[in-house]
RNA sequence: GUGGACGUAGCUCAGUCGGUAGAGCACCGGAUUGUGGUUCCGGUUGUCGUGGGUUCAAUCCCCAUCGUUCACCCCA
């Protein structure tokens, strides 16, 4: 038996590369211009910093996490999201923050243990920013704006933003035991997730798609109504600014994240492109977190997308054009001749220019095809004929014409053709 | 973790109501041996996902397993 790659898990191929460096240099060039630093922490942490972190009874540190004891009886985590790691860093290395505030952007790979679906892999890459140190509404206004800006940066049509406030230690208790109590008396009519929900989260409830689930929530309290005055303030703020930016956006009461450490913002991307996994990008403010993992209080705010779900969105709906630089093929006829061909090659490559030659071939037909299934621009052609008179023929494949040059200038004359001017 | 669909050449798929398989594309070779892309001719595609069962005989039926895919939970 072959070996393959495991499950939820994929090679990312040459041909899909276009997509990965477009979204790659797009993201960084953007954060570039909010300030944003890159940082790269570790792939895997401590586990503790993730349960402690997102929450034990999160569905991520309860059944989605690849956790192992490594030689040393240590328990280790793949990271299973990129915020974590971020305050941790944050707190183990204060010259970050040496301004009260950090602006950190990352890109790499996490790992969750699901099942595989259109859009959800067990290894799949994020791309995040983490604002930390400001509670001033404007940061999550720039944070979300910030991420708009990047998708239509990228070419990413369709979008829609979201955008709740789930309060804070103060009012979130409240809010919880409103909707209990307006729920509680229907519940053995709900559905076995609803009454799952009812104490783990929630908040939660109130995303079921069960119709005969929906029909007892006509008439909920409004949860905005139950805000504490910070978190009211806040999220009002927020709303604001946005507005002011020209940011379009709903406010959608049932935004829940599934992570603990959220506070008053929470907010999500969605495209109506991907399927039933239809956030692309998902975010909020975490005012406790870092205060949480034993630093100081820190408020933060903060995103992440999916790079495999903008790819995915990307290859459908969006031309990318595909730069490359164009490749000349060098073909001498007869073995004699390939000597010199082999050394010109390097001359070529020296000065710059992409060629590539085929060593087992020496009749020039077959050259040219291997050079037209290349997609090659150029072919250099290196008879005996050529080698009598020290030429060489370039031919273009284009332009479907050439001609015959003296072999020492000849790299002077492609990189001349080839150079941008 | 739960449920549905699917798993045949490199790719997209057809097929056998059980007698070990095909079509297009791709690939390889050729059309007077120093000129590609179009055309024409010819050729190879494969333990029919894996293991087991039923059967004289299975790729086709049954079971298991792995994988893919879609949805739920949840999330990027």
């Amino acid at each position: 038996m072959i070996i393959t790659n495991t499950r939820g898990t994929q090679d990312i191929l040459p041909a899909d590369m276009m997509y990965w460096h477009h979204i790659e240099t797009t993201a960084r060039s953007i954060f570039n211009i909010y300030h944003y630093q890159e940082i790269r922490t570790p792939i895997f942490e401590q586990s503790e910093l993730f349960e402690r972190g997102l929450g034990n009874d999160t569905d991520i540190v309860s059944k989605e996490m690849y956790t192992f004891l490594d030689k040393g009886n240590r328990s280790l985590t793949l990271r299973p999201e990129g915020t974590a790691s971020i305050a941790r860093a944050v707190i183990q290395h204060p010259q970050l923050t040496k301004h009260n505030q950090a602006k950190l952007y990352y890109c790499g790979p996490m790992f969750r243990y699901e099942r595989p679906q259109a859009g959800r892999f067990r290894q799949f890459h994020q791309i995040g920013v983490e604002n930390i140190g400001n509670a001033h509404p404007f940061t999550d206004a720039e944070v979300i704006s910030l991420g708009l800006h990047l998708f239509d940066e990228l070419g990413i049509p369709g979008l829609s933003v979201s955008i709740n406030s789930v309060g804070c230690p103060v009012c979130r208790p409240v809010i919880q035991e409103r909707l209990k109590q307006f729920i509680g008396n229907t519940l053995k009519h709900l559905c076995g997730d609803c009454n799952r929900r009812f104490d783990q989260n929630p908040l939660r409830i109130l995303d079921c798609k069960n119709d005969t689930c929906r029909t007892y929530f006509t008439g909920l309290p409004d949860i905005h109504k139950s805000l504490c005055h910070d978190c009211k303030d806040h999220f009002n703020s927020v709303v604001e600014y946005l507005d002011s930016l020209g940011v379009p956006f709903d406010i959608d009461p049932k935004l829940v994240r599934g992570l603990d450490y959220y506070t008053k913002t929470t907010f999500e991307i969605v495209s109506d492109k991907l399927g039933a996994q239809n956030a692309l990008c998902g975010g909020g403010r975490y005012d406790n977190l870092v205060r949480k993992m034993g630093g100081k209080d820190t408020p933060a705010v903060g995103f992440a997308f999916g790079v495999e779900r903008a790819v995915m969105i990307l290859k459908e709906f969006s031309e990318i054009v595909k730069r490359e630089d164009p490749l000349i093929f060098v073909a001498p006829i007869g073995f004699n001749q390939q000597t010199r061909c082999f050394h010109l090659m390097n001359e070529l490559r020296r000065a710059g220019l992409k060629c590539e030659m085929d060593y087992s071939k020496e009749d020039l037909k077959s050259q040219l095809k291997i050079a037209d299934k290349m997609e090659a621009s150029y072919c250099l052609i290196f008879g005996e004929e050529e080698a009598e008179r020290n030429e060489i023929i370039l031919k273009d494949f284009k332009k479907r014409s050439q001609d015959s040059h003296p072999i020492d200038h000849i790299v002077e004359i492609l990189t001349q053709k080839i150079t941008p001017q």
